[in-house]
DNA sequence: GCTCTAACTTGAACATGTTCAAATTAAATG
DNA sequence: CATTTAATTTGAACATGTTCAAGTTAGAGC
């Protein structure tokens, strides 16, 4: 059930020659469509290998969220040292995100589902997920806090883990997005990130003081039994 | 592939006996822990007929759904009938969704990946579920209706299926919920239904009309392009 | 170089969702 | 009642994720 680590140079080769099978067959053919027997075949291993350095096929899958979070990483560095607007960093953060995931969208709607269920290991909440998500989550603290924008202190504590969640919505909605060129989700982010900036400078307005105080509390209250 | 409608008296009863055999053992043992070979060993028929009445384990949920919509449906109709305050009917209504969902609490999870997956026929926003979510959709539009509060008209056209979504994202946090009794969900529905009617009256407020035009109109077309 | 142990590898076996061609049943038709 | 036809039922067969006991390999200690 645990997951092995390899202790031998031989042990990392193998692990390293699955994995890189999982991906490339992920990408060709989607999730479904790749069986175990498929994977350990690529890799020139056997079935019950790839078992031993990954107790499941959705663990191949939290490896392949880490990849295209690390392309997603590389891709908007430039951004984030050049741009000082949040909007801007935000939409081009968001915006690279789908651009990024663009070649796997067969793949990701398969992906999604296990990834969802509550009692998968690899589920956005969990603890074997943490320390991408925590990865994840410190990528859009850095999003905020270098921009020029100035943020109420309650506010910028819960902004990461928000963007966080936001991402995933957009994630959902482009998995269904069928127009050409997956244009609808690049409007849909065009708008709401600029909406979100919005928000956030309205949050100051004193009518609305005491609906964000209860907001934040609320989210804070919820954040805490599960993303913890 | 389609779902063959039982053209007999005996095939009536097949169906309807697998059906339940299935309502049963998914309540018992869950989504998971229950095998089609159960279901039709309980059924007293044979594998291949429950395939000929239900398409696959998936399509079994559905009606699954269908019963506890129709659980949910028949415990608010008093409530509907004598409360006017909006905040007191769609908190009853929330309320009353978790606590008929209950008994199936560990089902739930499982349940809960199948039909978040794009792919299946089942999630929420693809066309065989249509005709349940427009019931639940409907039941929402009873809720603001029904009520005194005067909103507008704007708002009220969007607020019976962003509803229906609130009511998911709800699901889905009681079923990461490990607190004794659920209490923590009955609060989080306590805190956010207060909160939606807050802000429903705050919408008129000047400063607020821009950003209300944004977002409905951007939900209209998020929402035409899915559920549809 | 030999031995021993832990790491690694293997493939058969199992469980379960799904398919399908053939057998059976029931009802309509004459 | 006999025949025909469509509906229903069956269980074997298949694909695939997963497990596991047994075999193989490589490196540490001497």
């Amino acid at each position: 059930m645990a997951i092995a680590q390899p202790k031998t140079k031989r042990g990392e080769t193998s692990r390293a020659v699955i994995l890189q099978a999982a991906l490339d067959l992920f990408q060709q053919r989607g999730y479904d469509a790749t069986t175990m027997r498929a994977i350990a075949g690529h890799a020139g291993v056997s079935l019950g290998s790839s078992y031993h350095y990954f107790p499941s096929k959705e663990h191949l899958v939290l490896e392949f969220y880490r990849h295209t979070h690390e392309l997603h990483a590389a891709a908007i560095a430039p951004l984030l040292s050049r741009e000082k607007d949040l909007a801007g960093r935000l939409r081009g953060t968001i915006r690279a995100v789908v651009i990024t995931c663009e070649p796997f969208h067969t793949v990701a709607g398969s992906i999604f589902s296990t990834v969802a269920n509550p009692s998968s290991p690899l589920n956005p909440f969990g603890a074997a997920a943490k320390p991408l998500r925590d990865e994840v989550v410190a990528l859009y603290g850095e999003v905020v806090n270098g921009s020029d924008a100035r943020i109420p202190a309650d506010i910028a504590e819960m902004l990461p883990l928000m963007l966080w969640l936001y991402q995933m919505g957009i994630l959902y909605f482009w998995i269904f997005d069928r127009s050409p060129g997956r244009l609808r989700t690049l409007e849909v982010i065009d708008e709401t990130t600029d909406l979100i900036v919005r928000l956030i400078a309205l949050a100051n307005v004193p009518i609305l003081r005491g609906s964000r105080k209860r907001i934040l509390g609320m989210i804070k209250n919820i954040v805490e039994g599960r993303v913890s």
